[in-house]
DNA sequence: ATCAGATGTTAACTTGAAGCAACATTAAGG
DNA sequence: CCTTAATGTTGCTTCAAGTTAACATCTGAT
């Protein structure tokens, strides 16, 4: 990422803190598998560095990694649920009866101000 | 990645459909909210490509730019149920136990057969 | 306490992810 | 239908993610 500005240097604090919490999560459901760190990496197709990474909630770490790793420890289950258009009540709120395929915006406001 | 051999090039095809799920799910949330690519991605802080590779589910993209965009949709919360160590039956399971900080197999057997 | 293995850390190197720009295509709204 | 904006696509450049390797440190089992 070519650009300083970006998201995954200096993401939002809950952006960070969501990481972090996901990486424990990772960490935890491993250990209780009794699984190393260089066996759950070479599950997933990765070095150990990289699930080392996802431990620590890594923000620039692919989403492969995060993913194979829930894959390979039987808990990609759960990622099914995540932004589920069904349970999306404010999204659901929004619609109320639209579902374009493209953003737009009523560019021509009759009343102006 | 250097490596040709990684799960962002070919993933397992479970993984594989998970990240498609996932970014139609942001995809649908994102159009809810009438909110365009370009809109979502600056709110995010990337570019509007990385977006659009979001939505496509792209193995490769780093997690921070979909985490974003579940934090600018306001969806972060779904996140937090992933791999949740205490939602984790079959981990729990298999703890009976043991909480241990690193992993390690019994390694002297001494019933070797 | 000791020892072996797991994890953390560092460094050098390679490749691709992300940025940007220009154009093509598609779809929403009047 | 026709305009206009949103999205998809391509090519190029740049910088960091991922790899490997070697070493340090910590932890758990004996």
């Amino acid at each position: 990422m070519p650009n300083p500005t970006t998201i995954a240097t200096v993401p939002p604090a809950a952006v960070e803190a969501a990481l972090e919490r996901l990486g424990r999560n990772i960490r935890i459901a491993r250990l209780r598998r009794l699984l190393t760190q260089a066996q759950l990496a070479e599950r997933v197709g990765v070095s150990r560095f990289v699930v080392a990474g996802v431990e620590q909630g890594k923000p620039s770490t692919g989403i492969a990694a995060y993913v194979g790793a829930l894959w390979a420890l039987g808990l990609l289950e759960d990622l099914l649920a995540v932004a589920d258009p069904s349970e999306d009540a404010q999204g659901m709120a929004l619609e109320r009866a639209r579902a374009p395929k493209r953003a737009r915006r009523a560019q021509t406001l009759d009343d102006d101000f």
